[in-house]
DNA sequence: CAAAAATGAGTTACCGGTAACTGGTAAAAA
DNA sequence: TTTTTACCAGTTACCGGTAACTCATTTTTG
């Protein structure tokens, strides 16, 4: 039976519709070296990938002979081949609002350095502060089948929650200690956080404080914090009524400094600010100097998140420090073991990792 | 010849050592719609996979009934076979420095905002200004064959170079007009902005300038920066070796505002100061307010970047405005068509693409 | 010393798609 | 009407690894 073979060389095919689309680098596979060494393909697959306390791998001799000649060869194990054939992508999901602000970056730090010693990678989406966006990163990241999902925050699309219910790997949602999780939540409460800034500032006479911060709808830690506020000045009998939205997330310094104008031109007696982050404290901090106010004798000022601005600014900014590496960090062990339960077949009971802050008192206030 | 059949079901495999590993959760395949709609899965996958223009897929009747059916089955299609099978991952690399960095934020920005209408994904990594955890980073990435890469800078191990050679995927390096390109280029000379921007100063009457940067080695952009200002300097007829170093990038603004105090210890009549970066320049600005020094009267300071706290602040900071989005959004579009060529069989030539910057007085100066 | 257990390495059969080729039917041309 | 062409859809053979099983040795145990 002369069964036709399936002619895929350049030359069998050289006279039909050209550009054929691929160049010839055939690049070298696992097969090479394990021809190039003189043993089958699964003992050289064996001796790469053995892992600590794995048992059946190659004698020590041989493996050392097929790593040479693997890097003599200049062999790359080809990553999409190993996870279509083990269900291993080796890499994480992780979604964060942005990535020029040091609190989620530094978050990505904390992740990245609990999950690389694992040999897992980090895949990084950001999703500009947008419900709709990160559905749509969800989707593109999950079709390459990540062995867990990082979130940030408890806001998320129907459609969302859905994808990654059906995904069916492990989640851990950061930054907030969200009221209906989907399964496992590192953070802290940015409400209480902002609640007890709201008393410091109490304890040091200020009476008459507002809240400036952005769209509700468009920040949910934004939104906590602002509840925070109300709820905090509400029990220490105060009028929580002063509060200000400027605008989406994140707020800028700019919108900071015009936050404070427009605060002031309708409570022109007003003592205080809380910001909802250190950005906006910080252009209203450089819109009190323009105007030759003195801080915090003419006006408070307070921010949120620690960011180093806050630090190096003159006077420096009255904040709430959040422990954003220890949140990558304990939220990257956590997943570590869920994937690992995963792994062995059954699945890790959800866990609430409650991290730290500390409200740090500094001239501006 | 009763040829003993690979037996993985758990039935037949439960009397062994438990527990095994993959979870029960067949996902739907392309097979599993093929057979409900009744057709065969070439024809499913020409159905999904159909694009603009392409000829030979299914008659429109048929293709709505195939997706409707997929749809309503939940079917993802698995981007781990698809990219094994097809030889495209659908995502390029892009390594920055730092996420925590607007500049380099806002050119992933550009990027992904140029790459996306093509199907394209972006996969970000760091590499935290350090040449060989970007030769790690790529290695991990380019075991899974992205099409296209985008270096920042021109500085890579020996090692990352021979990587990216033998991957044989387009390169475009950014942010720097880098002297000995591996392949593309996409950016502007930091000598040159940071040249013109010693003019200006010079224009205005400064003649005691110093520059701050960090160590030359761990920064590139900040080394050019260095000898932009030398160079320029020196043109001028002006003393160039006022210049000072100050750790490991990126300089900090508390950095930035150490510095300049050891400046003016050593130079005690320095008239003007010279950033490598805004975050210092900014940190500089607070630590002559500290001393209640006038900006720009006892002192001069420019800063790298335009970046927003340099707007922000008050003064406002000297800067040189870099088009970062453009970087971002000019190498994107050049690996796209880069990508197409190699798709096409053929390589594109190596191409440079400069982008605009902008000298920026404010009044810092 | 024989039987049982442990171990190293080979064999086989996929994983879920897509490229390339083949065959069949309908529309267009001769 | 017959031949040619166009087009749709099916078939086959992989892509490059790994899981699970098998078999031949070696080591341990009774």
């Amino acid at each position: 039976m002369p069964k036709k073979l399936p002619s895929r060389s350049p030359v069998a095919t050289a006279d039909k519709k050209l550009p054929k689309l691929v160049a010839p680098v055939r690049s070298v596979t696992m097969n090479d070296v394990a021809a190039r060494v003189g043993v089958s393909k699964m003992t050289v697959s064996r001796a790469l990938s053995r892992q600590e306390g794995s048992r059946r791998s190659a004698t020590e001799a041989l493996r050392q002979r097929i790593l040479k000649t693997s890097r003599e060869m200049g062999y790359v194990i080809d990553q999409t081949a190993r996870t279509f054939s083990s269900k291993r992508s080796g890499f994480v999901a992780a979604l964060i609002p942005a990535l020029n602000n040091s609190n989620f970056s530094d978050t990505a730090h904390g992740l990245v350095a609990a999950v690389e010693s694992s040999g897992l990678q980090v895949l990084l989406g950001y999703t500009d502060y947008d419900v709709h966006t990160e559905e749509r990163l969800l989707r593109a990241m999950l079709s390459r089948r990540p062995e867990g999902v990082i979130l940030t925050g408890g806001n998320h699309t129907a459609a969302a929650r859905k994808l990654l219910k059906s995904a069916g790997v492990p989640v851990v949602e950061t930054w907030d200690l969200v009221a209906n999780p989907i399964e496992h939540t590192v953070g802290f409460s940015n409400a209480e956080a902002t609640g007890e800034l709201v008393r410091h500032l109490h304890a040091k006479g200020y009476r008459r404080i507002a809240f400036l911060g952005g769209a509700p709808e468009s920040d949910a830690r934004g939104a906590d914090r602002r509840r925070g506020f109300e709820r905090a000045m509400t029990d220490l009998g105060l009028d929580c009524s002063r509060s200000l939205s400027v605008g989406q997330a994140p707020v800028s310094m700019a919108q900071g400094a015009e936050g404070v104008a427009q605060l002031v031109l309708r409570w022109p007696d007003l003592e205080a600010l809380v910001c909802v982050s250190d950005h906006p404290a910080f252009g209203a901090l450089m819109e009190c100097q323009r105007r030759g106010w003195a801080v915090p004798q003419r006006m408070a000022i307070a921010g949120f998140g620690g960011f180093e601005v806050a630090a190096s600014c003159h006077p420096q900014l009255t904040t709430v420090v959040v422990d954003c590496v220890g949140i990558g960090r304990a939220a990257g062990e956590l997943l570590l073991r869920a994937i690992d339960a995963a792994r062995a077949g059954h699945r890790l009971p959800a866990e609430t990792v409650t991290t730290p802050f500390r409200v740090e008192l500094r001239g501006s206030t």
